[in-house]
Order: C-alpha cells, then sequence, then structure tokens
DNA sequence: AGCACGCCGACT
DNA sequence: GTCGGCGTGCTC
C-alpha cells in the first residue's frame, strides 16, 4: 500500500504529495489524517498522510519511517477543509494543515554528527576529538555558534566517511507522562500472593497491600512516597505479576482543583426566546443557516448562545464557541464552564503550548463536546459538529494577519455548510459586511434591542476637547469627566477609564529637535520597555539602550511619552489621590494570572478607577461601575484604514456599555477632538442602524467592502528599487488579465514602509466580480516565481484583506 | 528548506 | 592543474 504524503515544508516546488510505501507491519494502522515521519532526500521529515491507495505514481519508493500519531489528528473532513483553505487563502497545503493542530505536535529538526560504524576516535584531528569528549553526538548548531571555522574541517570528515551526519525530528513539546501502578490479578489471587512473599521483603507487602484495592491505579511517585519505598519495590511486584505499571499520558489542566457554581438557565425574555427558535429549530433538522443575531450590549446574547448548545448537547452533537482572545476572560470561562462543566474545553492563547495541546486533546478523545476559544479554536477537531457561535463576529482578531491569512467566520461558515449545521454571528455592533449579508437575506437577521434588565443604555455625554483646552484645561480630564469622578468617589461607586492604546503608544520624543527613535530597519517608532530601561522594536525585536541625550542634538529634554495609561495613572494620583486605581495595559498583565487578578479585585470593590486599554472595553460586568470614561476617543479615528469609522464607532459602543448594566443607572462621557464627527456622535446615541447606513454610503461611494472585495498583494526586497520594479510589474500583469471593472491601485508604499530591512510597497485590488482570481494570482505567483527566488523578493497575497499594513 | 550537482575564478 | 564560489533543480 502507498501512502501519499505532504511534507513539512511550506515551498512551492514541494506543495504536492509525495509517496511512500507504507511497511507491512504499519499497514493495518496507518490512516489519512496521521502524522508520519518520512525520508525526504538526506533528510527525515515530519509530513501528514492525505490518502492510502494501492499504486503510485512514481516507480522508486522510499518507505515510511514511523506513524507519529496512534489516531489521525485530522479528521477526514479537517482534511478536506484544508484542501478548501489552501485554495481558499493561496497558502500551502502544509501550512493549512499545520494551522489546524496544536504547534505543540510541530516537529523540530536537528541535525548532527556522530561517529561512523567500525570508525575508531582516534582516527580524528585533535580539535575535532575534542567534541567527541563525554557524548557521542554534536549538535551543528553548536559548532555553527561556538567554532564556525571548523565546520569544514567536520565536513570533510563527512566526506571521508568518519563521520556521519544525523538528521533528528523530535516533537516540540514532549507530552508528559506519568506511571500508573496498577493490580494485575484478582483481589484473592493477590491474596495468596501477599501471603507468599519472604518475609523479609516489607516494603513489597506494604505496597502490595495498598495496590491491590485500587483497580483505578495509583500514581507511582505517589505510592512510593506514601510507603517511602524506591522504584525497586515495585519493579519486583511487577516482575512477580502482582502489579503492572502505565505510563498514562498526563492532562495539565488549567483548570485543575478550580470548582465551578453550577449555573442553572435563566429565564429568557420575549426577545430572546423569540431570536432563539428559529436557531433551536436549524439545529434540530440539522440544517446549514447563518445567523446574524444583533444584540444590544446587556441584552443577552451569552444566554441565547448557553440554551442553544444545550439544545445541540440534547441531540448528542458539539459545539464550537469563539471568542475574541481579548475577551476570553475568566468571567466569560467562568459562564461556559459553570453550566456545563467538565464537557468544556477552552482555548486560548494564555496557556502554554502543552496546555493548549491537553485541551485539543480532551475534544480529539472526545471527552468534552464544547470548545470555547479563540481563533483557531474553529479547528477543533469535532466529528459530530452541530453549531458553530462567533461571538463579537466584527473584531478583527478572528483574521489571521499571517499565513494561512483566514477569517475564522468564512471557515465556520464553510464547515457549517459541509456539516448541516447552523453558524450564529452575535454582536452589537456588527461588521457591515455582515450586517449587509443579513439585510440581503444571505444571513437569518435576530435582533435583541432591549437590555435584558429592560435598563435604559446608558446617557453618553461628548465633551469637545478644544474647547477644554481653549478654556485653559491642559490636563487629559474635561472638567465634566473629572466632576464625575469626584461624585462617583464621594457615592462609593466605581468608574471605568477607558484610553486608547494607538496614538499614545510609548515612543520617546525629544522636545527641542523633534527627534523619534526610530528603528534602524523598520519605518516604525521604537517603543520604550520599562523593565529594560531600553527602546525596542516592535517588529524585528531591535533593543537599544534609553539615552539620556538626544542623539541628534544632544539636548536633555529628550522623554518618554508614557504607556499613555501610566501617564493616566499619575496624573491622577495628583488629582484625585484618595482614589484607589486599578491599571490594566499590557505592562501590568503579562504575568500569567494577573489580568484575572486585577478584574476579581476590582470586582471586590478594592478599587474606585479601573483604569486600562482595549481589554477593558469588552465583558467586564460589574454592578457597581455607573461611570464610562473616554479618555480620547478620536485617536484610531486618523489610521490610514478605511475601517477607522467602523472600529471607532464598534470601540465607543462596547466601552459604553460597560455602565450600568445592574441596579444603578450609568453614565459615559466621551472626550474628543472631533466631535462633530458620525462615529463618535453615533456612538453616543448608540445608535446603530444610522451608523450602518452612514458609512454604507461612505464606502459605496469609495468602493469598499462591502460593495467591492478587497485583495491585497505586498511587495518586500532590501532593496527600494527593485521592489518598486516588481510590484509594478505585477500590477501591469494583473491589468492586463482582470476586467475592465476591477481596480487595481498602486503599487504604493505599504503604510509601514520598512521592516527587518525590507522595503515593501503593495497593490489593492478591488472588484465586484472576479472568478478566476484566485487562478490568476496563482499565474502570476508561479510567472514572478524566478524573481523570488533569485532576488529574494517576498510577494505575500490576502484574498481578503482586513488590515492595510 | 536543505542538499547535491555543476560550471567559472584564485590558489597549493 | 584543483578548491570552492553560489546558480539550478530535486526530494517519493
Amino acid at each position: 500500500m502507498i501512502a501519499k504524503v505532504i511534507v513539512d515544508i511550506p515551498a512551492s516546488n514541494v506543495n504536492k504529495t509525495f509517496d511512500y510505501l507504507i511497511p507491512k507491519t504499519l499497514e493495518a494502522s496507518a490512516q489519512p489524517g496521521m502524522r508520519v515521519a518520512v525520508p525526504f532526500g538526506p533528510r527525515k521529515l515530519q509530513g501528514f498522510i492525505l490518502s492510502i491507495t494501492k499504486d503510485a505514481t512514481v516507480s522508486k519508493l522510499k518507505r515510511l519511517q514511523e506513524l507519529l500519531d496512534p489516531v489521525p489528528v485530522l479528521t477526514s473532513e479537517l482534511l478536506s477543509l484544508g484542501q478548501w483553505l489552501s485554495e481558499e487563502t493561496l497558502c500551502f497545503l502544509i501550512t493549512a494543515f499545520q494551522a489546524m493542530i496544536p504547534s505543540a505536535l510541530k516537529a523540530t529538526y536537528k541535525k548532527e554528527f556522530a561517529l561512523s560504524q567500525e570508525q575508531h576516535l582516534s582516527s580524528l584531528p585533535s580539535q575535532v576529538m575534542r567534541w567527541f569528549n563525554h557524548r557521542t553526538h554534536i549538535p551543528y548548531d553548536e559548532i555553527v555558534t561556538t567554532e564556525p571555522e571548523l565546520l569544514p574541517v567536520f565536513q570533510k570528515l563527512v566526506t571521508a566517511g568518519t563521520l556521519e551526519v544525523i538528521y533528528k525530528m523530535n516533537d516540540k513539546v514532549t507530552k508528559k507522562k506519568i506511571k500508573v501502578v496498577y493490580p494485575n490479578q484478582s483481589v484473592g489471587a493477590l491474596q495468596t500472593l501477599l501471603a507468599a512473599l519472604p518475609p523479609q521483603a516489607l516494603k513489597q507487602k506494604e505496597v502490595l497491600h495498598y495496590v491491590m484495592n485500587e483497580r483505578e491505579g495509583v500514581v507511582q511517585s505517589d505510592l512510593l512516597t506514601m510507603f517511602d519505598a524506591s522504584r525497586s519495590t515495585v519493579t519486583a511486584l511487577e516482575k512477580k505479576g502482582a502489579v503492572v505499571v502505565i505510563d498514562q499520558e498526563l492532562y495539565r489542566d488549567p483548570f485543575a482543583g478550580r470548582e465551578f457554581k453550577k449555573t442553572t438557565p435563566l429565564t429568557l425574555t420575549a426577545q430572546q426566546e423569540e431570536s432563539m427558535r428559529p436557531m433551536v429549530a436549524a439545529v434540530e433538522e440539522e440544517r446549514h443557516e447563518t445567523f446574524l443575531l444583533h444584540g444590544v450590549t446587556g441584552s443577552g446574547k451569552t444566554e441565547v448562545y448557553l440554551q442553544t448548545i444545550e439544545a445541540v448537547l440534547q441531540k448528542g452533537k458539539e459545539a464550537i464557541v469563539l471568542v475574541p482572545e481579548i475577551s476570553l476572560t475568566p468571567q466569560m470561562v467562568l459562564r461556559f464552564k459553570g453550566r456545563f462543566g467538565s464537557r468544556v474545553a477552552v482555548m486560548h492563547s494564555g496557556l502554554s503550548a502543552g496546555e493548549k495541546y491537553d485541551e485539543w486533546r480532551k475534544i480529539q478523545r472526545k471527552e468534552v463536546s464544547v470548545v470555547v476559544g479563540a481563533r483557531s479554536a474553529v479547528f477543533a477537531p469535532f466529528e459530530n459538529l452541530g453549531l458553530i457561535i462567533i461571538d463579537e463576529e466584527h473584531e478583527s482578531s478572528y483574521k489571521q494577519e499571517e499565513n494561512p491569512r483566514y477569517h475564522a467566520r468564512d471557515v465556520a461558515i464553510h464547515r457549517g455548510l459541509m456539516n448541516h449545521c447552523p453558524v450564529i454571528l452575535g454582536s452589537a455592533t456588527p461588521s457591515l459586511e455582515t450586517y449587509a449579508r443579513a439585510q440581503k437575506g444571505v444571513y437569518t437577521l435576530c435582533e435583541l434591542l432591549e437590555r435584558v434588565n429592560s435598563r435604559e443604555l446608558p446617557a453618553v455625554e461628548i465633551v469637545d476637547m478644544r474647547e477644554e483646552l481653549r478654556n485653559g484645561n491642559r490636563s487629559m480630564f474635561s472638567e465634566d469627566l473629572f466632576a464625575k469622578l469626584q461624585d462617583r468617589l464621594q457615592k462609593g461607586e466605581q468608574s471605568v477609564l477607558f484610553l486608547n492604546r494607538r496614538g499614545y503608544s510609548s515612543f520617546i520624543l525629544c522636545r527641542d529637535c523633534g527627534y523619534v527613535g526610530e528603528c534602524p530597519h523598520c519605518d516604525i517608532s521604537l517603543t520604550y520597555h520599562k523593565k529594560h530601561h531600553t527602546l525596542r522594536c516592535h517588529y524585528c525585536g531591535y533593543a537599544e539602550e534609553m539615552p539620556t541625550n538626544c542623539p541628534s542634538c544632544e539636548s536633555s529634554y529628550i522623554r518618554f511619552f508614557g504607556t499613555g495609561t501610566q501617564k493616566v495613572e499619575e496624573e491622577l494620583a495628583k488629582l484625585l489621590p484618595e482614589a484607589r486605581v486599578i491599571r490594566m495595559d499590557v505592562d501590568t498583565t503579562s504575568r500569567k494570572g494577573s489580568h484575572e487578578k486585577l478584574l476579581s479585585q476590582f470586582g471586590e470593590g478594592k478599587a474606585d478607577i479601573l483604569l486600562g486599554t482595549q481589554m477593558i472595553a469588552k465583558g467586564l460586568d460589574f454592578p457597581k461601575v455607573t461611570l464610562v470614561g473616554v479618555l480620547a476617543a478620536d485617536t484610531m479615528l486618523h489610521l490610514p484604514d478605511f475601517r477607522a469609522s467602523e472600529k471607532t464607532f464598534q470601540l465607543l459602543t462596547q466601552v459604553s456599555g460597560r455602565a450600568g448594566r445592574h441596579e444603578l443607572e450609568g453614565e459615559v462621557v466621551i472626550q474628543s477632538y472631533t466631535v462633530g464627527h458620525y462615529s463618535i456622535e453615533l456612538a453616543s446615541k448608540h445608535d446603530y442602524h444610522t451608523f450602518y447606513k452612514e458609512e454604507m454610503a461612505v464606502r459605496q461611494s469609495h468602493r469598499y467592502p462591502p460593495y467591492y472585495y478587497l485583495t491585497l498583494l505586498s511587495f518586500s526586497h532590501p532593496d527600494v528599487l527593485k521592489v518598486v520594479d516588481a510590484s509594478e510589474k505585477c500590477a501591469g500583469y494583473l491589468r492586463e488579465r482582470l476586467s475592465e471593472r476591477t481596480l487595481i491601485l498602486g503599487p504604493v508604499v505599504s503604510p509601514i514602509a520598512r521592516i527587518k530591512d525590507r522595503y515593501r510597497y503593495q497593490v489593492m485590488i478591488k472588484y465586484k466580480n472576479e472568478p478566476a482570481l484566485s487562478r490568476i494570482i496563482q499565474e502570476l505567483l508561479q510567472h514572478f516565481q524566478p524573481l523570488m527566488d533569485k532576488e529574494g523578493l517576498h510577494i505575500s497575497v490576502d484574498m481578503n484583506a482586513q488590515q492595510m499594513m
């Protein structure tokens, strides 16, 4: 039998299957979707079996070396989904498959030198022999980093046959194994065996006496500490056939030992009930349908999800819930764990690679029926999928900005289609694309326009900060906001202050000459890092000491413009010294679990003001919060992005929704320098529908999505002339082949003109109907392949660009 | 990706 | 005359 294998190299010339002979011994167990180790040239690589056939396309076959999984890691559905994904996003097959499995299953490769058979150390030159002191294998990398001039010597010894090169392949993360001791015979038989033990075998007696009643097994290390015994005691018992020791895979449960308060379904409002009915119907009928659940903040979308999932579980099926990374908070997880207990797996970036793997294994082994996770959880290997939910559907984090450049929403809908199951997109501020589709009837629109507690949405006041400045207020708090903060402080109520991080990033600036610290390799300003007192580049990792004097004019008035939040915190301390402030930003939440800790402190009333960035905009739900302040609403409005208005509207709406969710009434103050702007104006009125109409008109007149599709080609090269030349040629190539109604813009320089010493240009394609676009771009890539290989030109394609960078 | 094979300049 | 530069093409 022949296995068609796709190997672990993302390159166009190996983006196809290779045939391998399946050894007789593995024939029974080899299955499509398994990872395998295969010889590839002189190396040993990981690969995936795509299919198994009788005959091969080539004659000289190698045999596959090893099966790396007892059961396939890719289900047959995922195998075909990968195919689809690679066509849809124009990525290599291997890249699509790698995105579907936990990174712990990725292979790492190592090259080593070892002495050949029948060779003796003494035949080595002394400077090489030194390396073989106390070991038989010398890692290639070690020589490269410490004594690269010795490499040719090693190489020569290889050609001479004295040394050989060994290619090693390992899993990235070793599965945590634990030894468990089980009784190996009936209690009666063991009783006899126990009696027959020699009298001096005290430890064995004790241990066996204990183990024989533990049919569930005992962890060996526990057993040994319990009786102060050693490994040999257990081995002796094993030899006598009394017990058996089994290596068992151990789950690292990040929620181990945590109690989840069981919650029961809440009574639904009439609106919730009405929205849910068609969703449950689709679940019952196992029919694909995409729903847009448009519910204002606090309208109880989550409860609708939970009860729809309940219907899925009733049917014995499984559900995927996608949540944006940033709102995958413990609060959120608790709601799901509280309702479905141990039937839930949770996948988010806060988990270690090992923990992620363990959660994934729970899905694979059918130990859970619900997964709550960020973007990549859309690939959960369920085989009986009954529902996919995407919460906060509009969030940009659902788009992966590296290969494969997929949007989780598209993948979800495709999986829904394949599995005959409904997909629910939920949001208070749906993306224009989604809402437009709902309007057209492509998706079923369900609206929840009332909050569950019938509370009014909070009153929102917009403050013109230019006015404040004219009146001599140079602080970052308007008089109004400041007065309200004081008021809450007096009443013992809580406030949330929101600062948009962008535009406030922590660059350094010379106040004399205007010098801004920039990365020498990337056209981007350096970010100040407090912990190392260095300036670092976000893109390439370049770091330098924080200068004491301006590198350009020697002035000592060089200072960094603090992390925004830090600065606000300082000012708060000056103006409201009695206020207890909790600051949440990348600096204070980088440690594991600190995010959670800070929030629970705030929830317990240990602070009066929560000050933070994006990360506090979502999902927070604290009864005592009655004031929300947005310090600068328009910092992201001026970004070079046609979605800037939409993003501003979404953010302001989300933030406003944090106030007055319970008994106490809430109030919101938005400070802005662009008060007339419709996105700010309409967010303050909680008026999504008018915003939708206005923004749609703008999109139509500028020919942007959802009226046009948008594909972005990016080019990069160390030589600016080369990249301009290449991108012009590509634009020309496209102009010749695409229809006249399609717009091809550029090439223009990218918003970030240079990263890691490579100059960047881009070409934007706006189109309504271009059925052959994928094929044409594929041909373009083929056509320019020689240029990419020879000159080191990089071309990246984003078939559904969300960001212009 | 990594490696071997292959064709043109400065060296024992 | 050879060692070695990296351009080209292949890996089942």
